[in-house]
DNA sequence: ACGTATGTCTCATATAATGAGATAATTGGG
DNA sequence: CCCAATTATCTCATTATATGAGACATACGT
């Protein structure tokens, strides 16, 4: 942010040419996050880093060693156990998780249904943690799941704090194939056309919360209300989801003020002060 | 489980001169284990692992970058969102928590309490999944988690599937203190003597699941039973928690039969077959 | 304002990772 | 039951790789 700055940084993508000086390290990530892909045989992994047998082979080891993975003989390797460990203290480690834990517990007893926390991350939603709802239905949402901002309830929550300028290429970027195919194929549900779509989004700015009609998930529909920090900026998001039987129009409605006072209680224990 | 997997390097300790071909990508594995203790300043994290500053901030530099670690400008690193992704997907690559879940969901809606599913890792039991109950109280476990194996329910169901002659020196493990105030302390509980012990494990084997009377935390009971799979072999264990006051011996004894029918249902998922 | 801790670079050096290859052990299919 | 394929372990010369001292700018607490 000083001033002459210059090229780079912004939207570069990610270039391949970003020799930083571990590559070592960086290499032995890329690794996880194969065997993470479900690639779990020596052989694949090497062909994935171009590596040799032999180099990865000694990044294998001294992962397994360190419990990053799980070494099963003959048969191939799996995530281990260190990373469930770090993956929970990272969960901990963030205020929001462990101050929003009490809160949505609460509300989701309250409504029986299922509730979700997000935070924005980049162009997406990155699911926290989650409550399941006593109903029946299983939602196979879980915490570390990366979804399109534009396409979930708590997506639409989160860009509440964003600059609405940024709404029109978020939408884009949640509609897959903008071309063709007029018809519903209705077994991939997408956002409504934008124009319908700013309009919505007005709406749940003035209201404080905001809806996702299956525009996700059909047979899913979810309300949702955005969590402020004590800058007042948006720090996440939370929502109640529940099958369509579950959710006609006027429960919704009535489950607005509720999930946004839940979002409110959140964001006093931030030290976020009505404004 | 190939069964002797525990033979391998269990009492290696963990012996610093281990000059395993890639001493750049342990560092980097070493530095986020630092800053999962809390240590979040460039200077302590510099310090615990012995490098430079120039160094460390490079290697800090790269594990931002690769969402590893999670940066405040001038505040210092926490653990990042990619742990998060990873330590999920750990726990969806373990066949037996995919498997579990409904079982336990059931369990925990059929009981009103708190459920918890481990699986052994060297001496110590491994908290693999937790459905919080419906009672107002909160249990402070965690997925990730890890205890001695004689000194939780879970522990002792797992201890079912090890050879007898192993359990000896795990009770021991669990007593931290065994000489000196021979009187109740009372704050820190610990498991019974050696011969009540063994006494009580002889039960449970013949009964087929075990209880926990507060032997690991004071006012709170629970019943486990063991996971088998498809070899035989116990492939982890599931519990009930609760409040002593909701836990008297009768309903202890009656919970018994029905966490090990939960337990028995699992293992048939994995196909195990009664023997 | 000051002092301290951090963010960002550069560069010469040798340390530390590399990768070819040779061997043994294991698996599974024909 | 043997063969082919894959994996598990090593060794070792080579150099690419990470290293660490240091210079400089910037933010923070008090």
């Amino acid at each position: 942010m000083t001033a002459p700055m210059t090229l780079d940084d912004a939207d570069n993508a990610d270039a391949p040419a970003k020799p930083a000086g571990t590559q070592t390290l960086l290499r032995g990530l890329t690794l996880l996050e194969c065997v993470a892909a479900g690639v779990g045989d020596v052989k694949g992994i090497a062909a994935r880093l171009g590596t040799p047998r032999s180099t990865t082979h000694r990044m294998l080891t001294s992962l397994v060693a360190e419990g990053y993975l799980h070494h099963i003989p003959h048969k191939g390797y799996l995530l281990g156990s260190k990373l469930i460990q770090l993956g929970q203290k990272a969960l901990e480690q963030r205020p929001l998780v462990a101050v929003a834990r009490p809160r949505i517990e609460a509300l989701a007893r309250q409504t029986g249904d299922t509730v979700h926390l997000g935070v924005a991350e980049g162009d997406e939603v990155f699911y926290l943690d989650k409550i399941a709802g006593t109903r029946g239905l299983e939602m196979r949402s879980r915490a570390g799941l990366r979804m399109p901002l534009a396409s979930t309830g708590i997506g639409k929550a989160l860009m509440l704090g964003l600059d609405p300028a940024r709404w029109a290429g978020l939408h884009a970027r949640a509609c897959p194939e903008e071309s063709a195919a007029p018809a519903t194929p209705a077994d991939r549900p997408r956002p409504p056309p934008w124009p319908e779509f700013a309009a919505r989004m007005a709406d749940y700015a003035a209201w404080g919360w905001a809806f996702d009609l299956e525009e996700n998930e059909l047979g899913i529909r979810c309300v949702a209300a955005p969590v402020r920090d004590a800058r007042g900026g948006v720090a996440g998001a939370i929502s109640v989801a529940s099958a369509t039987p579950y959710m006609p129009d006027d429960r919704m409605r009535a489950l607005g003020p509720l999930v946004r006072a839940a979002a409110d209680a959140i964001s006093c224990d931030l030290g976020w002060t009505a404004a």
